[in-house]
RNA sequence: GGCCGGAUGCCCGAGCGGACUAAGGGAGCGGAUUGCAAAUCCGUUUUUCGUGGGUUCGAAUCCCACUCCGGCCUCCA
């Protein structure tokens, strides 16, 4: 089956064949190596759930394509030099945007919260962003984050998530290829710019014209005397008196925005990468921008496609600072919800529709989630107990392809997977995907009891598609030993109520259990707990 | 001003010319079951796809107009 992705730079549904096809001429897929570039977060500040959107969107994108058989190498990179609070001007001015992020972080100093040793270090800001995000990241399931906590260095680390601050003399070279091939000048006023009129294909992603750009309403570009054309972008500008500042041919001072992406997805994958993605306003100027440096310094084509995901909106308003409707990750823990829940809320639509997100769309992902898990507890228990009986302790293999030994699935599981790939195949049509997920689920989930054979199929099948959903087998966030300790306490006193018929005085304590986030149920074989996925 | 998307049943969300009295998820209400719940079952909120025209044997799906919503046009994922 083809797959088909919707490439913004030809503004159209195309088939998706990796640069390098795996060696099966039925399949391009298996043993496929595809090389993909992620737009990361900045790290001035906590990512918000509309940034988690774009590279949740991502992930399953990678994960589908593991599921496939594929191997994906995907970088993220995450921004650790300052954009400035005027890039709207393209030349750097303004503010940097790390230096109001230290600001912020002396301010807290002063309020008591001592988050960083140092808060006038925009390194050390910086890093504390970056583990921030590392840790909601984790929560969330991205692979991309799993690659690096696992890469066996400092250095592998780096190429998995690169931050630009260590990549400066690379990013010096791109601008020196650029100056060499006549692509990028030096104005009047030192500053190094893009010649936008040498790249005969600016605008082909966005579907501006440089014309356009220049006369829009909107338009703020910005006609300096040092520049050839209103819509060339500095690409380093000297400035001894800024925060974050490196030394240069053209003298110290500091990169502009796009050469971070084009140069590390160069130096990290190679001049062609198979896929770019990120959210949908880097579409105009970032990655345009992206594919002038890097095609203007290779000669090569960039990306073969770009993916972007659309807005995630907020009770039907669009997120925005000033209005302060948007979430972080951890906003939305702390009020109890579990991180599975919102990976599942961010992408249970397909990621080229505008997703609206509301509090109750949580409770729904609960709902959704923990009847999918109640079907995989059904059957592993079924296959455990088997399979341990047997000696094959070892079985359930965790990944995207099945292991050599694995038996053929059943005829409904191999079909219901045929139905969530054709989904998936179809420019990851997640709803599609999910329907043919729960339409086979449903009478399993219904089925007083699974027999051994069907139940380890279905089994493997639920762990396939998990590969891409991650919400299933997924642990949850593990509970305090203290508050562990509470509940198997108030459980025990519950049940004793209830052996004295004292239903009154149980009910307390199911009270009491809920909440401290605890959903209790009674079955033939006694009581049991578990903790909620969202707040009752 | 220019260029794009979108409007589907109580809510969310697939479908994009016939299998649609619309997949799937969630919710409400009534009943069965349960000490009470949970889960499950039965019934219900649903001849309905923004509005008005048109094309067609046939339209949620194509065309035109209108209304509303959202995005981009050098801050943003």
């Amino acid at each position: 089956m083809p797959i088909r992705f919707y490439n913004t730079l030809t503004h159209k549904l195309e088939e998706f064949v990796p640069l390098s096809a795996g060696s099966h001429a039925a399949d391009p897929f298996l043993g496929a190596h595809v090389r993909m570039y992620t737009c990361g977060p900045t790290v001035y500040d906590y990512a918000h759930i509309g940034n988690f959107r774009a590279f949740l969107f991502a992930d399953v994108l990678r994960r589908y394509l593991e599921l496939r058989g594929a191997r994906v190498r995907q970088v993220m990179n995450m921004t650790d030099v300052g954009h400035m609070t005027d890039d709207q001007v393209a030349d750097g001015a303004g503010r940097d945007k790390l230096e109001l992020a230290v600001e912020r972080m002396r301010e807290s100093k002063k309020a008591g919260q001592a988050l960083v040793e140092n808060p006038n270090d925009p390194y050390q800001v910086a890093e504390f962003f970056i583990m921030a995000f590392l840790e909601d990241a984790r929560a969330l399931g991205l692979a991309v984050v799993a690659d690096r906590d696992q890469a066996a260095s400092e250095t592998e680390k780096e190429r998995i998530m690169p931050r630009p601050t260590r990549h400066i003399p690379e990013f010096i070279g791109q601008i020196q290829d650029l100056l060499a091939r006549s692509h990028a000048y030096v104005g009047d006023d030192g500053v190094v710019y893009y010649d936008v009129g040498s790249f005969a294909n600016y605008g082909r992603l966005s579907g501006n014209s440089i014309e356009r750009l220049s006369h829009g309403a909107g338009g703020r570009t910005n006609q300096l005397a040092a520049k050839r054309h209103p819509a060339d972008f500095f690409l380093w500008k000297p400035d001894p008196t800024h925060l974050m500042r490196w030394p240069s041919p053209w003298g110290e001072g500091y990169p502009g925005w796009h050469v971070e992406c084009s140069a590390m997805a160069l130096t990290i994958l190679g001049p062609s990468l198979d896929i770019h993605t990120g959210g949908e306003d880097n579409i105009f100027p970032h990655h345009e921008c992206e594919i002038a440096q890097a095609e203007g310094a290779t000669g090569k084509c960039f990306a073969r496609f770009w993916m972007h995901a659309r807005h995630l909106m907020v009770n039907g308003e669009k997120m925005s600072k000033s209005k302060g409707n948007f979430f972080t990750i951890r906003d939305l823990t702390e009020q109890g919800y579990d991180p599975l829940v919102i990976r599942w809320a961010l992408i249970r639509s397909r990621y080229r529709e505008s997703l609206n997100f509301t509090l109750p769309s949580l409770r729904e992902a609960a709902e959704a989630i923990a009847s999918l898990r109640d079907l995989a507890e059904k059957t592993s228990l079924v296959v455990t107990g088997v399979d341990e009986a047997a000696g094959e302790g070892d079985f359930v293999p965790f990944g995207a392809a099945p292991a050599p030994h694995e038996p053929p699935l059943e005829k409904a599981d191999a079909a219901m997977l045929d139905e969530f790939n054709r989904a998936m195949d179809d420019d990851l049509n997640t709803s599609a995907a999910l329907a043919a997920l729960f339409t086979w689920a449903d009478p399993l989930s219904k089925q007083k009891k699974i027999a051994y054979p069907q139940a380890r199929s279905a089994l493997l099948a639920l762990r396939r598609v998990d590969h891409v959903l991650g919400v299933i087998f997924a642990p949850l966030r593990p509970l305090p030993a203290a508050l562990q300790h509470q509940i198997e306490t108030l459980m025990e006193q519950r049940n004793q109520a209830r052996r004295e018929k004292d239903f009154a005085r149980g009910d307390q304590f199911r009270a009491r259990l809920a909440e401290l986030g605890v959903e209790v149920t009674d079955t033939p074989s006694g009581s049991r707990w578990r903790p909620r996925l969202a707040p009752a």
